[in-house]
DNA sequence: ATGATTGTTCGTAAATTTACGAACAAAAGT
DNA sequence: ACTTTTGTTCGTAAATTTACGAACAATCAT
């Protein structure tokens, strides 16, 4: 029934439908990547939590996770956020 | 702990985050308006289902509808339409 | 008045989301 | 080896989302 520009559209927004989402991606989309402690320290909300949000963003394509022992350096998935931009625009535009 | 534009950021993607409703902005945005029975002609949902879906769309305030006995013509919320625009344009280009 | 059309609201159920703390795993430092 | 640091996973609970059919309300046509 809906075609594939329409489910990954419906899942890119579906991702940032979370104020906490979003302010990951806009961390992480200003200073290049980042530690999960530098956000938890900055968010009212449980690590626990947090690591879900991070989660989900990864699954969803936006994020990926590096590790850096013991910790994970978050970035951006520069192919997927632009996938996401490009859809978004599309959507607007048509 | 967020600000106003990333509630109301992850407020309009929230209302995008599922492939119905991105069907129907879709439609509404090519065709200027559309009844609720012709969405319901061709999504295979319940019409009960389509009728809570455009609710959502209403209370994220992307969609407006007008009574026009005995059916509601659905439009898009231009003003609020661009202002999702705008924080999503604002939020990829940071 | 009666019946047909249109779409919402109600009641309900299953699945998903959001959230927390506790327990756990992996690696680095001591 | 042992402790510390970092972050995930587990178990759980409450809230929300998605979905359906049945009942309802409002208007139009007969």
């Amino acid at each position: 029934m809906f075609n594939e520009q329409q489910t990954k559209l419906a899942r890119y927004a579906k991702a940032l439908g979370h104020p906490v989402r979003i302010y990951v991606l806009q961390t992480l989309a200003k200073q290049t990547c980042c530690y999960s402690g530098d956000l938890s320290e900055v968010l009212p909300i449980a690590k626990s939590t947090l690591s879900q949000h991070l989660k989900e963003l990864k699954e969803a394509g936006l994020i990926q996770g590096e590790i850096e022992a013991p910790r994970i350096k978050y970035c951006i998935n520069k192919a997927n956020w632009a996938e996401a931009q490009d859809l978004l625009k599309a959507f607007f535009e048509d």
